[in-house]
DNA sequence: CCCAGAATGACTGACGCC
DNA sequence: GGCGTCAGTCATTCTGGG
């Protein structure tokens, strides 16, 4: 019997029927052609729409399409591209520069930032900023969603008037609205329709592949180059430096606007989709972030970013130092390991596991040989042991991991997510989309020498409280924790580990990030005298790439809780100079 | 309704080779 | 550089049984 009887090539062969329905979708549907040829309607425009979403004025997509119709993109993603790089539409840097015209905007905020005596860069910084916070302000007031107003912002950067921001809210709420309303065929063809021109226009823009003719030195600018360069991810992957590997950064420059205190600690997928990251820099005071992968820290691989205003210099991390191979971790699968599966670390533990039926397939798959199976048995049993993060605990058996065993690898007391009326489904559910704590708290060591008697932390998107239990086996005492979460049996989890911990301070939890507006800030923060530190890592749903569903982006439903953060971020950090 | 299992690819960076 | 290949990824949604 030969390994022809397994359908292990069956997935390949199945793509390829895929293919071919959504290949040959790169111009508009019929409708959407017809209807959007006249300038009447361009308001609805896909294609203006689609043109703004990347990035591109309104202003801009209307000039080009109503001189070059609409019907060529690839004509029209040329000139829009020339035409940026002419008018020298505001890059990321540029874009932070104050405008002379609108400086008579500037709000009582920028009082605050006005008592030194040198003039510098990085409060120029300050002062857009307050003057995006007040447009901001005016926009909710005006009744649209915190979210919807920071993203016309961004698109639209600090010049652009509350009029334009208007117009770019009420074009977006339509266009959701429509592809809400459209049939899920013509839906789909849409979406591959984007997709690829996003792809090209990624191609262009940002890789500087497949330049337009006649644009090159004006399009590949020195901006992109930096800010590709600067958000590079490393390689290792130990950020500003791990314990367990030798480095050479000990210093960094935090820009003027994002020193603390308060300190601010944020996390999410560092294999988020292009711009992403540069995006969350953008909002978070142009903060570099630090990409860790916590394969250095225990015996699973994590690969995140983490954006932060933490002194790196003298960080400790926990002891005991944990496992950090496979074998290390769980020494009984030793015995049963065969030697041609070379893995000594595990793959990123994630919210789902592998199924029984699977793992009996690989029993059966290898079960059948005496010796090592054929390579081609291995390299399937392999590619599904790594794919589900499967180890050897039998002879010839494979299985997940158990949620006590997960909870051990991120650094979570065992049992930590066990009991409360949680089904084992939600544990893996809630431990996949949690901290390290091993490599949190290595980032936050350096905290307890500075906060002898304790910290005061809001912690947003809590989760499980990895952030709680970085600091609490820190040994850095919880004065008062303000634990921002939506679900309710991880509100559960973190409560009973605080009462099973014996915590001396208060913990006060709240459901949405959204009821955390300014008031219930101000009251919250004049009960015990402010934060010493906001942590947070925002939803990844949008931006994972296991999501085959909704990987939107920065943009999406869960993802663009982010601006939350950003949000109660920039109120707290203001709110702050009183109680310092 | 709750729970567990199963099916559902795309995107991106790294690397070897030419 | 270009191109093919490969590995890895805090997931969503439907279904079926209790």
């Amino acid at each position: 019997m030969g390994g022809d009887d397994f359908d292990w090539n069956t997935d390949d062969e199945l793509e390829i029927e895929n293919y071919n329905s959504s290949s040959s979708c790169l111009t508009l549907p019929n409708g959407d052609a017809g209807e959007a040829s006249s300038s009447a309607v361009l308001a609805n425009s896909k294609v203006l729409d689609h043109f703004v979403n990347m990035g591109f004025s309104r202003e801009m997509v209307s000039k080009v399409i109503q001189e070059y119709g609409e019907e060529n993109e690839d004509k029209l993603l040329e000139e829009l591209l020339s035409y940026k790089a002419l008018e020298s539409s505001p890059q990321p840097q540029q874009r932070i520069e104050p405008d002379p015209c609108s400086s008579e905007n500037a709000g009582s905020s920028w009082d605050d930032f006005s008592d030194t005596d040198i003039f510098s860069d990085d409060e120029e910084i300050a002062k857009t900023m307050s003057e995006n916070d007040d447009t901001l302000r005016s926009l909710v007031k005006m009744g649209y969603k915190q979210e919807e107003a920071l993203v016309a912002i961004e698109r639209l950067g600090p010049n652009a008037s509350l009029e334009e921001l208007v117009d770019f809210i009420g074009v977006a709420q339509m266009a959701k609205a429509e592809d809400a309303l459209l049939p899920p065929e013509e839906k789909l063809q849409y979406n591959d329709y984007a997709k690829s021109n996003k792809r090209r226009f990624y191609d262009y823009e940002v890789l500087g592949r497949k330049k337009p003719r006649g644009c090159e030195k004006k399009i590949l600018n020195e901006d992109d180059d930096e800010e590709d360069e600067a958000l590079h991810l490393p390689n290792p992957m130990i950020g500003f430096g791990v314990p367990t590997e030798s480095s050479f950064i000990t210093h960094r420059r935090i820009p003027e606007d994002a020193i603390g205190p308060p300190y601010f600690y944020y996390e999410n997928v560092a294999l988020a989709p292009k711009g992403v990251w540069q995006t969350i820099s953008r909002f978070l005071y142009d903060v570099q972030p630090e990409f860790v992968d916590s394969k250095f820290f225990c015996a699973a691989a994590r690969k995140r970013g983490y954006i932060h205003n933490l002194p790196i210099q003298n960080r400790f991390p926990l002891l005991p130092l944990p496992p950090r191979t496979i074998h290390e971790a769980f020494p009984l699968t030793k015995k049963w390991w065969p030697s041609w599966d070379t893995r000594t670390k595990l793959n990123c533990l994630q919210t789902c596991i592998g199924s029984a039926k699977l793992t009996e397939r690989i029993r059966k798959a290898v079960e059948i040989y005496d010796e090592d199976p054929p390579e081609s048995v291995q390299k399937f049993v392999l590619h599904q042991c790594r794919k589900w993060n499967l180890v050897w605990v039998g002879r010839n058996k494979v299985a997940p991991l158990e949620p006590d065993e997960v909870e051990t690898l991120l650094g979570f007391p065992r049992n930590h997510t066990r009991g409360g009326g949680i089904s084992r489904t939600d544990r893996y559910k809630s431990l996949g989309n949690s901290f390290q704590v091993d490599t949190v708290a290595y980032h936050l060591s350096v905290l307890k020498e500075m906060y002898p008697n304790g910290i005061n932390l809001l912690s947003l998107f809590s989760g499980i409280g990895g952030a709680e239990v970085a600091l609490h086996r820190l040994g850095i005492p919880l004065k008062n924790v303000v634990s921002v979460e939506k679900s309710e049996v991880n509100r559960n989890i973190v409560r009973s580990w605080w009462e099973q911990t014996n915590q001396k301070g208060n913990l006060y939890d709240i459901d949405d990030v959204r009821e955390l507006d300014g008031d219930r800030l101000e009251q919250l923060m004049s009960t015990f005298g402010g934060f010493d530190l906001i942590v947070g890592g925002s939803p990844c749903n949008n931006l994972a790439g296991s999501n085959r569903v909704s990987r939107d982006g920065l943009e999406g439903k869960e993802s663009s809780l982010f601006f939350d953060y950003f949000r109660i971020l920039d109120l707290v950090k203001n709110m702050s100079a009183k109680y310092r």
